[in-house]
DNA sequence: ACCTGAACACCGTTCAAGT
DNA sequence: ACCTGAACACCGTTCAAGT
């Protein structure tokens, strides 16, 4: 008589992103990531609650522990830039588009809270510290889903962003004073 | 003996909107579409292609004649609102998202034509003129898409979006001169 | 020439039946 | 208690057969 496997959720995320790394979202299905599993779909959805359910789990392992907070002396304006660029680091190392958006929202706001903090900490107010978090936030996963479906050169799309960060970040600066 | 049936593409896309509008764009299949025109799904093929040419036939519909070419006399940075926001409602009348990301980049190059016009006409050179354009259209589709996703008040991401544009006016304005 | 009906190889999800 | 196998209601796409 088997016992009960010992399937955990985390394993049948991790086999998700092996497949989602392998072959494309395209080929993350309930019954390919079960098979990858040696088990039938319906054990799945025990774990993972449904596909879709099973893609959030996906985005939050991808965005997991953003950025590093930011050092005590650190000014905000030079944390956000960091905080920004390794945002977009790690979009651009996720497969497939799809995958960050839609309304798989929790793992943005556990990624925003090191930005907010550091604002906060140079004596920003919480309401514009959440505002200029969410402004640097939107632009950069807007940046990152429509030059992944362009055909620019990587040199210019990182020189784009670069000066997208520059206005930016002076125009809430300029405002923050 | 019936003779082929007057199937225009127009009217493939026309009934792949009106499910769109009417049940979203997960019950748009080719069998939807060809039920709705009263028609196996075969003939569907031979009209756009197949469902991701489809896809794309709709985005360009639904961003066909983005804005009206700027007045003579508009100086750009003006002009670059007008278009801006004209791109942002009409993004938003979209009733998903998913329908304006992916490979489909030949609505875009069409709608940013008379932007860049506008940066010409005041004497931009053509490579700035596209940069320009570029970031203020990444910008935008970025902003609608993930606010879409979000919960954020309606007023909120109007001010946000607003605020956004001006500091990257007023970046590129700066560097233009 | 062009369409229909059926088929192929898939989906997400669920349920009776087994152990 | 938990899984398997089969099923249900779908997909996109294609092809033999009809007209």
């Amino acid at each position: 008589v088997p016992s009960p496997l010992p399937l955990e959720s985390s394993a049948v995320v991790d086999a998700a992103i092996a497949i989602l790394r392998d072959q494309g979202l395209d080929a993350v299905s309930m019954r390919t990531v079960a098979a990858r599993l040696g088990v039938s779909p319906f054990p799945l959805y025990s774990r993972v609650g449904n596909k879709d359910a099973l893609l959030d789990a996906m985005a939050e392992r991808l965005l997991d522990d953003l950025a590093p907070p930011g050092d005590d002396g650190e000014p905000w304006p030079q944390y956000a830039r960091r905080w920004a660029h390794e945002l977009r680091r790690r979009l651009r190392a996720v497969p497939d588009s799809r995958l960050v958006l839609g309304p798989r929202r929790w793992a943005y706001v556990q990624a925003s809270a090191p930005l907010v903090a550091a604002l906060r900490r140079d004596g920003v107010g919480t309401d514009d510290a959440v505002r200029a978090c969410r402004m640097l936030m939107w632009a950069t996963i807007g940046f990152v889903v429509t030059e992944s479906g362009s055909d620019v050169p990587a040199a210019e799309a990182d020189a784009l962003y670069e000066r997208q960060l520059d206005y930016l970040l002076a125009g809430l600066t300029s405002e923050a004073d």
